[in-house]
DNA sequence: CGATTACTTGAGACCAATCAAAAGACGTGG
DNA sequence: CCACGTCTTTTGATTGGTCTCAAGTAATCG
């Protein structure tokens, strides 16, 4: 899961395609707090998220960490790079995946319609991160933490139902690494938009969106104006 | 062009591999300033840099641009998403470069090496991608910059030989837009490298790097300690 | 050569980071 | 079930890096 501008979240539905009922995929159950593979593993699986929600990230040596994304239901995990992972995944909650080969997917005995759908979903991948590009570039933190909290509501109101309601399985600091601030300042912002009225915080981990059409604005950059504001207190 | 991690920059001389002499494929030459394609466009090719470079970039209503990368010599652009581009592509410096039908690509007449070395060109792409989100999320302006001077020495040294020279074909609002930064805070960072002695500025476009070490110890996050500014004074 | 655009440099403001501490959640064992 | 320690989250005060606004200088093009 990416960051996305609006345009393109009609894309995002098309992640979420059918799981395939063929031979070569086998479904497997992950717990929360386990591990999928690290960086540098050799890959012989790629998965797709049937349920639950994945990590992936980078870090570098000097202890900085890059959260690439967030792996929800339909998304597509483990992409390789000369044969590798080049990111760590771990499990935020239990989660349901579907495990393909990848030797189903190259070589001679290769499915070919499994490998056309593939590169589908590659370059759908390649699409999502360059709007998400301009999410890290040039959006300021409201921007993005509104941004993340509209994204991650559309995501999951297919999963849960109640399409005003944002469920956040990750921690305040795995969000910050995934939109490049801080803890304190990713809870700041949660907090700004608390006190606004835009947003309710069940717990830590339960978001209600009561201004949803006022947190889409700030997403896309209109500062709070006077309607807004209206409707905000 | 992604500004990637050391490590990976070995898998970026994958990304110069042979042009291919099939029939699929035709040479075509772009004048500096032409536009190859806009966001929205129908793909009808896909086209492999042989020589030249490109520009690719999205632009949200307001205003705010993102150069989402650079086509170098050997790099593919015009991933579709959906049958459509997903960027503009403009030609920074004349241009040769590989076409290919998109036919030729998908559906039942499409040259199976071909689609596969496509999967193999979009994983990298991904790969490199990657990496990138780590320096927009995660890296201040010196180490912006000095990445960024890094991988153009690296990518161009196989073109124009000298090992300690970049060529900025690209504006400086081109490269800020590419870092997340303002022309401004490059300008200030080239000129700080500079009196630094790190770097010399030949012209505009021309940058000649004379610590090597000292510049890549500054894409990694070192700041200059003592015996770097030894060297550097 | 003049006009326009691109780049550099400076001064100040502002947003987010940092440092620090309190409040809240969580798990564990008594 | 509660007490305890630990970890996460929130909030505060301050710093600092980058942006903004503005002016000057250099490059480009007709």
């Amino acid at each position: 899961m990416y960051v996305t501008i609006p345009s393109e979240q009609l894309s995002n539905a098309q992640h979420i395609r059918p799981a395939h009922k063929r031979t070569a995929s086998i479904t497997k159950v992950f717990k929360a707090g386990s591990n999928l593979y690290y960086e540098g593993d050799k890959v012989e699986r790629l998965y797709q998220v049937q349920s639950g929600v994945l990590r992936l990230t980078r870090i570098l040596e000097d202890g900085r960490r890059q959260v690439i994304s967030f792996g929800f239901p339909g998304d597509i995990v483990g992409f390789p790079c000369n044969g590798r992972y080049h990111t760590d995944c771990d499990v935020l909650t239990d989660a349901r995946l579907q495990a393909y080969h990848l030797s189903s997917l190259e070589g001679e005995n290769g499915d070919p319609e499994l490998h056309k759908e593939l590169l589908q979903a590659a370059l759908r991948e390649i699409s999502a991160m360059q709007d998400h590009f301009m999410m890290l570039g040039r959006k300021s933190a409201i921007e993005k933490v509104a941004s993340f909290l509209c994204v991650l509501t559309e995501r999951m109101s297919a999963e849960s139902g109640s399409r005003n309601q944002a469920l956040l399985p990750m921690s305040r600091s795995d969000i910050a690494d995934f939109l490049g601030l801080t803890t304190e300042t990713v809870s700041r912002t949660l907090s700004l938009l608390r006190n606004s009225g835009i947003i309710a915080i069940n717990n830590v981990h339960t978001v209600v969106i009561l201004q949803p059409h006022v947190l889409f604005g700030l997403s896309q950059g209109h500062g709070m104006d006077q309607q807004s504001l209206a409707r905000a207190c």
